[in-house]
DNA sequence: TGCGACAAAATTGGCGCCAATAATTTCGCC
DNA sequence: GGCGAAATTATTGGCGCCAATTTTGTCGCA
């Protein structure tokens, strides 16, 4: 009956929050990049109000930086929080692993296993940016089964604020082509439901495509 | 020579935000509440535009809500988030003790010592904030010497977030006191720099700290 | 007395205006 | 011609106003 009326305000401000991230995830703005709020409006067509609040969002979750008098811009992430971020993330993903491994069902191996085919197509042949969306809905759909929100939340929130690095993911094809065996070697895990492996894997799986030359990196 | 100007809004909202969250903290509005935007503004003495920009901020990292066209209410945390939240805190705190072992020096452990000692006395005179308080700043200071600030950062945002729920924290007065003395059995494992007996520590304190077994929760 | 509808009051929230600040250009002086 | 200062332009950001919405209160009717 009731047609939806129109969004309100908070509803809009996350919508446009998100496309702005997403945005910024696949590098439309790059990192020190300046967000006019005038090229915000017109680009996303809404108003100046909503574009500030989904910047002053944004800059609350730590994707973007906010400087008095300035503006925002694209967070530039430097070389040790890169690393705490890092360091994070293997605490929490390795933890998804035990959850992951209790829940999961055939069905989603199988769309897990047809993930991981699709990476391995674009690995040869698609973009940058598709192969790291499909790499992100490859982890996404894993840890939807851990059975717990909240640490999925944690996850995504640190691996956007982790795009703000200059350094380079994937920076050689060899790391591409050892990414996409490493989701193949996941599944096997998977399929085994040997969570160990599957922690492991995921520790390494962080490591070697995040960070080039020698890693200083100790968890905690 | 320049007097120091006035703040700029980010910096005041970000204070005025902390300090609503502190009220949160010590239960001066307790979960469910209604935060109404006129009052913040009397008790705070800030203007309705920080107010709103705080309760935004305050409403991304979930520590309360937001409902539109009624307001914002501390958030009330379900049964089933809070374990989420306590096993996520779990994850992460339990991952700062190898860096805060290796890290640590005498003067902090000294430092620790007082905090433990004065927890114990505010175990039979403090009141339950001052108790909560004290318990907080020790192991914020352990915690400041993992090495990651960032692994810092959402500990702190998830304790936070604990808050909104409906469990009683120490409960019986039998709880507080073990609370007590799993301060002092984490500052042996400290001193002893084990590790791996201060991680189980940390686990099992969250855990008796935080839950009471069957749960009389009742929705709000 | 209980209940529903209508009216009044309280509260939130969208938005535009313009002051404050930074960036850019122009101009004058050496 | 080069350099610094002043004027111009561009952009951000504080804030108040009033419309939209909800809540509270009142009245009439069964």
């Amino acid at each position: 009956m009731n047609e939806r009326k129109r969004k309100n305000t908070s509803t809009r401000r996350a919508m446009l929050a998100n496309e702005i991230a997403q945005a910024i995830r696949l590098r439309a703005f790059r990192p020190g990049e300046w967000l006019r709020q005038i090229d915000l409006e017109e680009r996303f067509e809404a108003t100046r109000f909503d574009v500030r609040s989904a910047l002053d969002e944004l800059a609350v979750r730590k994707t973007i930086e906010h400087v008095p008098n300035r503006g925002y811009r694209v967070a530039e992430v430097d070389l040790k929080t890169y690393e705490e971020i890092l360091a994070t993330r293997i605490i929490l993903e390795r933890a998804t692993a035990e959850g992951v491994v209790a829940r999961i069902d055939d069905a989603a191996i199988a769309r897990l296993d047809a993930l991981a085919a699709q990476f391995s197509a674009a690995v040869t042949t698609g973009s940058r940016t598709e192969q790291s969306e499909i790499n992100r809905a490859f982890h996404q759909f894993m840890y939807s089964f851990c059975g717990n929100a909240v640490l999925e939340e944690m996850i995504w929130g640190l691996r956007d604020r982790g795009r703000g690095s200059q350094i380079t993911v994937w920076s050689s094809h060899e790391l591409l082509q050892k990414s996409d065996r490493e989701h193949f070697e996941m599944m096997a895990a998977l399929k085994a439901r040997d969570a160990e492996r599957l922690a492991a894997l995921i520790a390494t799986h962080i490591i070697k495509g995040g960070v080039v030359g020698p890693v200083p990196v100790e968890p905690g």
